[in-house]
RNA sequence: UCCCCGAUAGCUCAAUCGGCAGAGCGAGCGGCUGUUAACCGCUACGUUAGAGGUUCGAGACCUCUUCGGGGAGCCA
């Protein structure tokens, strides 16, 4: 008898099949009994009488602890009453192993029992759903530069210093030296670039920022594309495009994850490049507009990100920020040199950043200049001039946060259930 | 680092003015032939985060500590 997955069932309607899976949850009335068995690919219910499957077998699944291991064999039948659309009358039943008590009930948990019971939550069907989510933008993503003829060059995690000497790093021996886990990979992406042309880097990065919000995580997932030859306007059209791209992709890859998760993807259907775009200097003005206070040269704080996002219903571009605020490497503006050619992307819905990117810094002296402005170790950026002397030529590309696209995508309210084991601020463990 | 909030049964929470520490879920036992977070009956389950203080009496009030949640800053 052949193996069914449940997402599959549609296809095995009227014959036997097997399905090996965990109980996920159980209703019993006296000589019938509802199995609800999950398998990774769904939950399906499987009907269990008493006088089919006999008295021993089927006190001994009525007592069944929740997430027992368990093999059970019956007919594919098509029933309106059951979730999914199939159910299985059950021929036979067979208990791998009979779990203990499972702390995870069918009733409310707080934030952190379940975060501390992670490795377990991962079982539970929304959970299980926004992982599948994230695996689908994850192939969105490389599926997306894959097809423009990006190559993918992962940036390493160990890293000599800061790449934007701004944030805080986390501190690692590296045998007889200090080492720093990257916060970015977009210098070597860069290096990358000068050599293959279009790249990306895809791996975790790291904060030690000591943030406690929903937004943020100490390692989350970076994706960063660099381009050879492109300026400003061909990075803000490929950021667009990518985030139009992952969009659908979702939309058509996790229809059924997100209705499980109880997206309204009405709010998703609009995402299509083009994306409206306004100058640092214009949104500034329109957030004033909004009665939320914003002066030029300040940064966008949460209300400030909120009142704007809230104008439109798209993703928003806002480019060419104040230089002061923005890191060393950004290009300045050739016709107003108080502001750097760079763009982020601030989700809506309050999903903030969700990219951040430059033009960048071309100049052998000019970028020579800023990193001594700065007080940044000459010397660790020594390899990364050379991208200046030897052929320099207008680059830029951006990074966007893996993590927070998920949360967008998925609608989920808080960042950390978007990867598998958050790492966090008090968080470490599991 | 700063601001706000919180910690009571395995879990989620309640406990009026400071006066016997409770409910639902989960667990155990029993019942029920179509359940949908099934339902019904019974049973067990407490160092009220920790230390100190006020009081005849503290889960509640005060002080400190620990741990956690949200936000600011910073950012993706």
């Amino acid at each position: 008898m052949e193996q069914a997955y449940v997402r599959d069932l549609a296809r095995f309607a009227g014959s036997e099949v097997v399905i090996k899976g965990w109980l996920y949850n159980k209703r019993s009335s006296g000589k019938i009994l509802f199995l609800e068995i999950r398998d990774g690919t769904g939950i399906v219910q499987c009907v269990a009488q008493k006088k089919v499957v006999g008295e021993e077998s089927f006190k001994a699944a009525d007592t069944l602890p929740t997430e027992s291991s368990l093999v059970v064999e019956g007919k594919v039948r098509a029933d309106e009453r059951a979730p999914g659309g199939f159910e299985i009358d059950v021929s036979s039943i067979k208990v791998v192993h009979v779990s203990e008590e499972y702390p995870i009930t069918p009733k409310e948990h707080g934030a952190k029992f379940l975060m501390d019971h992670r490795h377990l939550w991962l079982r539970s069907r929304k959970q299980s759903a926004i992982l599948r989510v994230r695996h689908a933008v994850i192939k969105a993503i490389r599926d997306f530069f894959d097809g423009r003829g990006f190559i993918c060059t992962d940036a390493p995690i160990f890293t000599p210093a800061a790449c934007e000497g701004t944030t805080t790093l986390f501190k690692v021996e590296y045998f007889d030296q200090a080492a720093y886990l990257t916060q970015s990979g977009q210098l070597y992406a860069e290096a990358a670039a000068m050599a293959l042309g279009k790249v990306y880097t895809f791996g975790p990065t790291f904060r030690a920022e000591k943030s406690k919000t929903r937004k943020h995580l100490t390692e989350f997932w970076m994706v960063e594309p660099e381009v050879a030859w492109a300026e400003l306007e061909d990075v803000m059209k490929l950021a667009e495009d990518f985030i139009s791209y992952i969009v659908a992709f979702a939309l058509d890859r996790s229809k059924e994850d997100l209705k499980i998760l109880e997206r309204d993807t009405a709010k998703l259907e609009n995402v299509k490049a083009p994306f409206p775009r306004v100058s640092y200097a214009e949104a500034v003005a329109q957030v004033a507009g909004t009665g939320t206070e914003m002066k030029w040269g300040e940064d966008f704080g949460a209300p400030q990100e909120e009142a704007l996002a809230s104008l439109y219903d798209k993703p928003i571009i806002v480019h060419r920020w104040p230089a002061a605020i923005k890191a060393f490497y950004m290009k300045r503006d050739p016709a107003d040199p108080k502001v750097a050619l760079c763009l982020d992307v601030i989700g809506p819905e309050g999903y903030g950043e969700l990219i951040g990117g430059s033009q960048r810094e071309d100049d052998l002296a000019e970028l020579t200049k800023r990193i001594v402005a700065e007080n940044l170790p000459m010397e660790a950026f020594k390899w990364y001039l050379d991208l200046r002397r030897f052929g320099s030529v207008p680059h830029g590309g951006f990074g966007l946060g893996l993590e927070r696209t998920v949360s967008w995508i998925c609608g989920t309210k808080h960042i950390r259930q978007t990867i598998p084991f958050p790492r966090m601020l008090n968080r470490l463990t599991p």
